[in-house]
DNA sequence: CTTCACGCCTGTCAGC
DNA sequence: TGCTGACAGGCGTGAA
């Protein structure tokens, strides 16, 4: 998402913004947030775990989270409105930026990029699957000591950024590690398997444009392709590509859970 | 530190 | 067809 906005809106400015639902904005109150954003250019589109950054001309960071259900559409003023959008960001080029968003669990802040005002939602945020510090011992070192089971471990932004319930399973999957599993009781070959499956799952469903199921769309309203290459998740009755034994679903930490039970032993 | 239940919202789907 | 309940991509809080 921030990949396909980046080109396409960095350099413009936020000539307005317009609330259907103002409690999507977490912080500050709405109108200081719409005096804070208006009026600056966006400079440059970033990301970190799941929040989408748009650093601005004053030093302020415009930050959403898309929680569960929700997308970032750029779309001319006149295309017919989607049926759940929250706010509406107006662009000097032209078209506008449409936070879609019908279950409201996304939440979108403004402030100093600088972490001095308010401390920046990643602030205690682990490190990024997709950069350099994502080593194998960053990892050993966030698992270290930790008694829990795995899965819940892996879905806690704190431990590892940006991993959900859906790629986490796959990656679970890839590194055949069952996600009952305490993370203190991984050895090294499946500490191995895991730091390499993570990016890999990743970088996969980039490439494929991300996960729909039902309401994920790219900023264009297109459907991802990922979910025709997932490998449980959802899957539960289906064969394991791998060996053939049906997948099955259970709940870990609250979450529906898909592990193939030949290749993930407990 | 850890798990668990729950709340926040709205939609979809299976079963009756 | 209509109703009910389970479930859903996230995450924060509070209790145990």
């Amino acid at each position: 998402m921030v990949r396909d906005l980046a080109p396409r809106i960095a350099g413009q400015c936020i000539v307005g913004v317009d609330a259907s639902f103002p409690g999507a904005v977490v912080w500050p109150e709405f109108e200081e947030f719409r005096r804070r954003v208006t009026h600056q250019e966006i400079r440059h589109v970033s990301r970190r775990g799941k929040y989408a950054n748009f650093g601005l001309s004053s030093e302020d960071v415009l930050i959403i989270h898309r929680g569960m259900t929700g997308s970032l559409l750029l779309r001319s003023p006149r295309d017919p409105m989607e049926s759940y959008v929250r706010l509406r960001f107006e662009l000097d080029g032209g078209s506008e930026l449409r936070f879609n968003d019908p279950r409201k669990f996304g939440k979108v802040f403004v402030m100093n990029a600088s972490g001095a005002e308010r401390p920046l939602p990643w602030a205690e945020m682990g490190p990024e699957p997709l950069n350099g510090d994502f080593t194998l011992k960053a990892l050993s070192t966030v698992l270290q000591g930790r008694t829990g089971l795995i899965k819940p471990l892996l879905l806690n932004q704190r431990l590892v950024a940006g991993l959900g319930n859906i790629y986490v399973d796959e990656a679970l999957y890839q590194a055949r590690i069952h996600p009952q599993r305490r993370a203190n009781t991984l050895t090294a070959a499946e500490l191995e398997r895991l730091h390499r499956a993570i990016p890999r799952v990743l970088t996969s469903a980039i490439e494929r444009r991300g996960t729909t199921f039902s309401s994920y769309k790219d900023i264009e309203g297109r459907a991802g392709e990922f979910q025709t290459a997932l490998q449980v998740f959802r899957r539960d009755g289906a064969a394991c590509y791998r060996c053939g034994t049906p997948i099955v679903r259970l709940v870990v930490g609250g979450r529906g859970t898909h592990i193939c039970p030949a290749c993930q032993r407990a």
